[in-house]
DNA sequence: ATCCTGGTAC
DNA sequence: GTACCTGGAT
């Protein structure tokens, strides 16, 4: 397993922070008035989904559905309909209403500890981690296919195919957003990832990353090879 | 470790 | 037609 000094987290983390000040992405779902309901909806919609999808369903969503009641009170075709346009319709809104009668089996209440937020329908260990970032303020990595991509390309390559197993990645994202700005530092890898560290075609010349980053400085020697 | 699920960008 | 997109369930 790869070994990275604290010094390199610290470097890499202060450089997202920076770049996301000046050059992150706007939604929805960033303003701080979304409440716990928009937040996690807001998750399950973005899953297997590009962001700006979603932002441009969002208000649409929520006025048709405002909470957890009008979720389990929903009739069925009418939400699959409604979420056709986001792709994976069928599993969303299974997912969203078994969710949303869980919850309100509680109460309404989303449970506070850690494990039972991950018993719910439809959480994950991605989403559980969302939870503990936005709504709980607790540090916790998004880690999705493009912060591994971002993490991989800077730090080096994981060993294992599935993300949420492997040890070194779920390590590195841990250590990067542990701070004070967990937030802004999440928001920002990810940002990075859509918006420069692309999966295909990265613009590495207008990345503020591309000094320590390994990725970069391999490709810059296979050209002066 | 593998299956599922669908719109979108290329 | 392929790979990708803020993974979960088994």
């Amino acid at each position: 397993m790869i070994r990275v000094s604290e010094r390199r987290i610290t470097s890499f983390r202060n450089k997202i922070y920076n770049w996301y000040l000046v050059n992150g992405r706007i939604f929805p779902w960033r303003t701080s008035d979304a409440d716990t309901y928009r937040l996690i909806v807001t998750e399950i919609l973005l899953q297997r989904t590009r962001a700006a999808n979603v932002a441009a369903f969002y208000d649409d969503f929520f006025s048709h559905y405002p909470d957890w009641y009008s979720l389990t009170n929903a009739d069925s075709e009418g939400l699959e309909s409604f979420l056709r346009p986001l792709g994976i319709w069928r599993r969303r809104t299974a997912t969203l209403v078994n969710l949303a009668n869980a919850i309100m089996e509680m109460d309404g209440r989303v449970p506070h500890d850690r494990v039972e937020i991950e018993k719910l329908p439809g959480v994950g260990q991605y989403v559980a981690n969302a939870i503990q970032l936005l709504a709980a303020g607790t540090p916790a990595p998004l880690l999705d296919a493009g912060m591994a991509r971002v993490l991989e390309r800077y730090f080096g390559p994981r060993t294992l195919a599935d993300i949420r197993y492997d040890k070194y990645l779920q390590d590195l994202a841990w250590r990067v957003v542990s701070c004070d700005k967990a937030i802004e530092v999440n928001w920002g890898i990810l940002d990075l990832s859509a918006v420069l560290c692309k999966n295909r075609e990265p613009l590495c010349s207008q990345c503020p990353l591309k000094k320590g980053c390994n990725y970069y400085q391999g490709n810059v020697s296979e050209r002066l090879v």
